[in-house]
RNA sequence: GUGGUUGUAGCUCAGUUGGUUAGAGCGCCUGAUUGUGGUUCAGGAGGUCGUCGGUUCGAGACCGAUCUUCCACCCCA
């Protein structure tokens, strides 16, 4: 070998196993989907660059992975822009087409294209994977899944309801112990905003006030105040970073805070409608934890905003999702609320990896290897091999009469779970001889009872 | 995008202030065992030391560039 060859940053090649278990957490959350009305769809992987660009801030812009125009088209390169400095028109007049970015855009994207074959509220999922030229660290990758469904064309809040029994549902059936399920509500905090006279300033405050696990109080504080927030603001703010403890007495204290907000009281009426229906059909593994310092870095959220965190890992968020308003209305067709949630595929597999959450049989996928001991037992066992696969039981014979060693090692390196041995004497007696390679333990019957037994 | 970190056999890693032929464990292959795998024993294969360039009589080690890994920011799943 000379020289090796080699994957881009930030993506990677799955083996079998790791594709079993990867399709069995899309399997899970499919089903769950599936069972709540939502249908499927797919986009294309790449969009027009117009359609992306602007979309997710200047953050999300430099992450998005543009496609080089090839052919003639390179010439329509704007060299002028290039030599005014204009960088970002220069870009742009050399790719005209971008690798998608997340599922939501390109989802707003579609129903104003197809609004006419739609029926509304109209409810989709999509399991596709998304590009971001992010410089990678653990459980960030420049290619990965994401795993969303959405609901356009409804304001009901009966959604955001059940969203919560799907995360419920999707994370318990994965054998989740403990996660919990964050929810707050923008209009809170954009009531934050008004009631402290800085309704101008309400992104920095929650980009800021969104960090307090991670940076403290006093790192929250300091970066108010280089946002040039008044100090005045902060101290009315401050007590809001301690609020735990019962979702009622939240509620109560947030009514009081936001009494002359008439947005942040429609925030709190939200959720407390939301807390009172789960309440109604409750949770099998999740908590439900309303937070006034979740706040979301996707700017296009309006309403309930969500994140689920598995408890006992060290992991980022694993899901999230919330209501945006107007978000098709990006693309011409107003007054459309949408409501939506994205399960982190990549982040539940390395979570049920480090809690050993994995089915065993997962990777249990061949019912019995044939050992082959030349061509006259190779023709006695075909037929048989051929009734079980009939029966879509997943078989198969070893190639070749190779030597008996390692024609057992091949199967318990596939993870076989029975051998079936045929040779001289079997023949003779119409038998085949069965072994389960776990315990060892080999059995000899006759065909018609194999048959019988195992091609129902 | 900013600052740091990493790269030696398929995998996990040793390799002294620059000095002959670069090592270990695990894995792999072969045999002991031509009707039995996951245990044991014996033997064997496998490396332009990430890549390109530089310093030097001499580079796995020193310098530069580049790619990659992971980490902290930014942002996010």
């Amino acid at each position: 070998m000379s020289q090796k060859p080699s994957i881009p940053k930030g993506t990677r090649d799955f083996l079998p196993f790791q594709v079993n278990r990867r399709e069995y957490i899309y399997d899970t959350i499919k089903s769950v989907f599936k069972k709540y009305g939502f249908a499927p769809i797919q986009t294309p992987s790449f969009e027009h660059s117009s359609t992306l660009m602007g979309k997710y801030g200047d953050e999300g812009d430099r992450l998005i992975f543009r496609i080089l125009n090839s052919g003639d088209k390179v010439k329509k390169a704007d060299l002028n822009a290039l030599e005014d400095g204009n960088l970002p028109k220069f870009a742009n007049s050399l790719a005209e087409k971008a690798l998608r970015y997340d599922l939501t855009v390109p989802f707003a994207r579609f129903v104003v294209q197809h609004q006419n074959d739609l029926t509304f509220p109209f409810k989709r999922y999509q399991i596709q994977p998304v590009w971001r030229a992010d410089r990678p660290q653990k459980g960030r990758y420049q290619e990965f899944y994401q795993c969303d469904a959405d609901v356009v064309g409804s304001d009901s809040l009966l959604f955001e309801v059940d969203f919560i029994q799907i995360f419920d549902e999707v994370l318990s059936d994965l054998k989740i112990p403990d996660f919990t399920i964050q929810i707050n509500n923008r209009k809170i905090l954009s009531g934050i905003a008004e009631v402290t006279g800085e309704e101008d300033k309400i992104i920095d405050i929650t980009v800021a006030i969104d960090k307090l696990d991670k940076i403290g109080e006093d790192g929250v504080v300091k970066e108010l105040l280089e946002k040039e927030v008044s100090q005045a603001a902060i101290d009315q703010i401050k007590p809001l970073f301690s609020l735990t403890g019962e979702t009622q007495k939240m509620l109560d204290f947030m009514r009081e805070f936001l009494a002359s907000s008439e947005v942040g009281m429609k925030g709190i009426e939200e959720l407390e409608y939301v807390f009172a229906k789960t309440e109604i059909l409750g949770l099998r593994n999740a908590k439900l934890d309303f937070d006034v310092t979740l706040a979301r870095g996707l700017n296009y959220y309006t309403g309930a905003i969500f994140e689920v965190k598995a408890i006992g890992v060290k992991m980022g968020s694993i899901c999230g999702g919330g209501r945006y308003d107007d978000l098709t209305g990006l693309f011409g067709m107003k007054n459309l609320s949408g409501v939506g949630i994205s399960f982190g595929a990549d982040r539940i597999y390395d979570v049920l990896t480090e809690l050993e959450l994995f089915p065993e049989n997962i990777n249990q996928t061949l019912e019995f290897l044939f050992i082959n001991f030349g061509e006259k037992e190779a023709d006695f066992a075909l037929p048989i091999l051929q009734k079980l696969r009939n029966a879509s039981v997943p078989s198969e014979m070893y190639p070749e009469s190779a030597k008996l060693k390692k024609q057992f090692k091949y199967a318990d390196d596939k993870n076989a779970k029975h051998t079936v041995v045929i040779g001289e004497s079997e023949i003779k007696n119409n038998e085949v001889t069965v072994k389960e390679m776990q315990s060892g333990e080999q059995v000899t019957m006759s065909v018609d009872d194999f048959i019988t037994k195992y091609c129902a």
